[in-house]
RNA sequence: CGCGGGGUGGAGCAGCUAGGUAGCUCAUCGGGCUCAUAACCCGAAGAUCGUAGGUUCAAAUCCUGCCCCCGCAA
């Protein structure tokens, strides 16, 4: 059971190794997406229909019909990833062994359903998979196999997501391989230990330029490649700001002397330098709105230039932060 | 019929509302200058303005069809 991208390589790999028989797959039903608003199948979704699985898609598990239906599988365990739906007691009790999820952190931290984005959000350096035995309330079961990842200075989400869900495919085969000897051993989590990672908000993507340039950094990393960072930047003669999606960059040098936040300093070595509170921020690239991606020296050229790089980033509204 | 942006020399933009001279910052080539810079100065080459029609004395600009890119939303 799963739904986004995550999901799928995870059942990718539980293909490849062919250790289980895949009675079905469940996943989120097909919604109204992309321009034109044309269905899209998940990519769980895509993954089965190449390999002839059936697949299922319930709007919940409330009705009686829809577990039913999936307890006329009696499957021996019930594999999770990302899936998108709460799942009910009566769905966790249906398998013979047990509902097995695989989660992106080191639980008990960061339960929830944004743990990557927050992890680098909160610039942590080491984030894992956990693999668990479900229970009703989100993320609190006890540990089967957990597994630390380091996380590089300049990763981003996107790069983390993937490292995670290559680990969490193989962490899933381990757990399956250890139940089927019967050495799996549950650890409870402690409590007292959680945190919660919130789904993020698209607002969160925003940057500040008066935060520390550290701390922009991991703002940017842990919005790229989704939802993207943006910010504005009120060029002069121009009515309204542009939005701009930046690259993931890297902090500049201190500043010196008295510099607004978020003006911008110019072309350096090929990178956009914007200020930050205590030094400059420097982007490779950026994308603005409605336009393809462009490096940094083909943006000066073509917006900064005739003002002479004298630009400062700002509001939606326009106001000078 | 979800909403919206865009296609102008090699790159990125302006010009379009109120049709009439191809503009700007770069890159390229030639020359000069400099201890140095996102260097600087002088000069040159390079565009059937996405495409097919329409209106007009005249269309990058106004009208219509088509193609191609992209964002939002989900």
């Amino acid at each position: 059971m799963g739904t986004p991208t995550i999901a799928a390589i995870i059942l990718q790999r539980l293909l490849d190794e062919n250790i289980v028989n895949i009675s079905a797959v469940y996943t989120q039903p097909d919604r109204p997406c992309g321009r034109g608003h044309k269905c899209q199948p998940s990519d769980v979704k895509k993954l089965a229909l190449e390999r002839d699985i059936p697949v299922y898609q319930p709007v919940n598990f409330k009705s009686q019909d829809a577990i039913d239906e999936l307890a006329a599988f009696s499957p021996d365990v019930l594999l999770v990833a990302a899936y998108g739906l709460i799942l009910p007691q009566a769905v966790l009790d249906i398998p013979q062994l047990m509902p097995i999820n695989v989660h992106t952190s080191l639980l008990p931290k960061y339960r929830g359903a944004a743990p990557i984005q927050r992890v680098i959000l909160n610039g942590e350096s080491v984030s894992g998979v956990t693999i668990m035995r479900m229970e009703a309330a989100m993320d609190t079961g006890p540990v089967l196999l957990q597994r630390a990842m380091g996380i590089g200075r300049d990763e981003t989400a996107g790069e983390l997501h993937d490292g995670l869900a290559a680990l969490g495919g193989r962490l899933l085969i381990e757990v399956l391989q250890r139940l089927v000897q019967g050495t799996i051993k549950e650890l409870p989590q402690d409590h007292d230990l959680a945190t919660y990672a919130a789904k993020i908000e698209k607002s969160e993507a925003e940057i500040n330029w008066s935060d520390t340039a550290l701390n922009i950094h991991n703002r940017i990393r842990s919005m790229s490649p989704k939802p993207g960072p943006f910010f504005f930047l009120q060029i002069p003669g121009q009515s309204t700001p542009l939005r701009l999606i930046a690259d993931v960059g890297l902090p500049g040098e201190p500043l010196e002397g008295d510099i607004p936040p978020g003006q911008i300093l110019g072309l350096k070595d090929g990178y956009l330098a914007i200020a930050c509170a205590d030094r400059s921020y420097l982007l490779p690239g950026v994308r603005p709105a409605g336009k393809k991606h462009q490096d940094a020296h083909a943006f000066f050229c073509g917006y900064l230039a005739k003002c002479d790089g004298k630009a400062s980033c700002c509001g939606p509204e326009g106001l000078a932060e």
